[in-house]
DNA sequence: ACTTAGTATATGCAAATGCATATACTGAAA
DNA sequence: TTTCAGTATATGCATTTGCATATACTAAGT
């Protein structure tokens, strides 16, 4: 439900779906992909469980606007939200699981570097949007420490999209020049297999953690 | 169906479910998380499909195993896998959208940094595993840069794990401490409303480039 | 013999997701 | 005056998730 509650908290003053949907581009939706569809949804349940009430504004531009309000439902439920914890998310990296197995190929060092460079392609292109923004929010008066309360939050996590897509890109260039300084050899020769070793190696580890493990569900 | 590729991919030798669940935590799971239903099921399909081609062993402790092995089809599917690009993923950060949103609590400085130090306590966490896995590779003759390629691309990933995990750490104490430096008056201060100023920064922004807008559909 | 623990493989199901498409209304162009 | 482009809100649907639970078989304990 994490997208209703989201909602909530940007619903601090009442906004039509579109208005939020613009919002969303540019800020949330830089750690929270969704779509407009998803967010129409989530408003039609807000509103029929209580939390926000939509009220029709007839609009000169098309269909009549929706425009929602937060209830003393919705802002009780957003105050529980900020104080709980969430996760750190799971993420599902397919360039990372084609870079491990690469030497299921037969030119693995080919392979990867092609798979690194287009990877490379993308994260510099969402560094330089994400910088386009941060340099907008850099004429706000004290920025960046001292900006008011409701624009330095935000800008934080605008900074950690930054911080997360550079560390990305420092570890492709890094990884780049230690495959590209690798013998032909040592890429082309020995096993072509999954790595026995490895498989061995983490024996002992899997003892110690346990993700999912088949949990023992009677006692 | 990315987990499908990548099954075809661990399964270079024949395999059961279990030995790939095993295998998978470790190594795959750290960038591509699923559980063991998925596992059998994408097996199962990969089966149908003529990818991979079950083999009942009876075995000596509980139900017969199906070992998995490549069909030439498979082979082909897995090759092709590995000449495509990915992208980038997306991911859900449910913490960033609270820190977004801080300031709707009455105690903005107070639960951002709760929110920082929770997210802190689960990244560290998740740097000592990869770290340990690390260490055991550490042995490997050759580590990191000449390890035989069925280790060193691994390694590749496991390293990628660490680093993005270090800069996010590295992100959250930064951010704890201009947290702490901000001025009381400048987070309890000012409207506590969505940030207008920012939602009209953006409006520029949003001219440019365009998340999920809806595509005219007939052209 | 009978339960319990362990291993291995699966099924059920509600919710979330992504993507395409539909509906509805307005103002301007052809 | 019909068509087109734009805005705003929604619906349809197949697929993917996550989580709980089921099935099936073995080996040991008691």
């Amino acid at each position: 439900m994490g997208l209703q509650d989201i909602l909530l908290s940007l619903l601090r003053e009442p906004m039509s779906g579109t208005e939020l949907i613009h919002f969303f581009r540019g800020t949330i939706h830089h750690f929270w992909q969704t779509d407009l569809s998803q967010i129409y949804r989530a408003l039609e349940a807000l509103d029929r469980e209580g939390y926000v009430r939509a009220e029709s504004m007839p609009s000169s531009k098309g269909p009549a606007r929706k425009e929602y309000r937060l209830t003393k439902k919705g802002r009780t439920r957003l105050a529980g939200w900020l104080r709980q914890k969430a996760v750190v998310p799971p993420h599902k990296f397919e360039y990372l699981a084609k870079i491990f197995s690469v030497t299921a190929d037969a030119h693995p060092r080919k392979r990867a570097l092609e798979l690194m460079r287009s990877m490379r392609g993308e994260v510099i292109d969402a560094v330089v949007q994400l910088e386009a923004i941060e340099h907008l929010m850099s004429a706000t008066p004290g920025f960046p420490n001292d900006m008011p309360a409701n624009m330095f939050y935000p800008w934080l996590t605008l900074h950690h999209g930054l911080m997360r897509r550079r560390a990305l890109l420092e570890w492709i260039d890094e990884s780049i020049v230690r495959i590209e300084r690798r013998s032909s050899e040592a890429d082309n020769a020995g096993e072509s297999g999954c790595p026995a070793d490895l498989q061995r190696m983490l024996e002992d580890y899997r003892a110690e953690t346990e993700p999912f493990s088949q949990e023992s569900h009677r006692s």
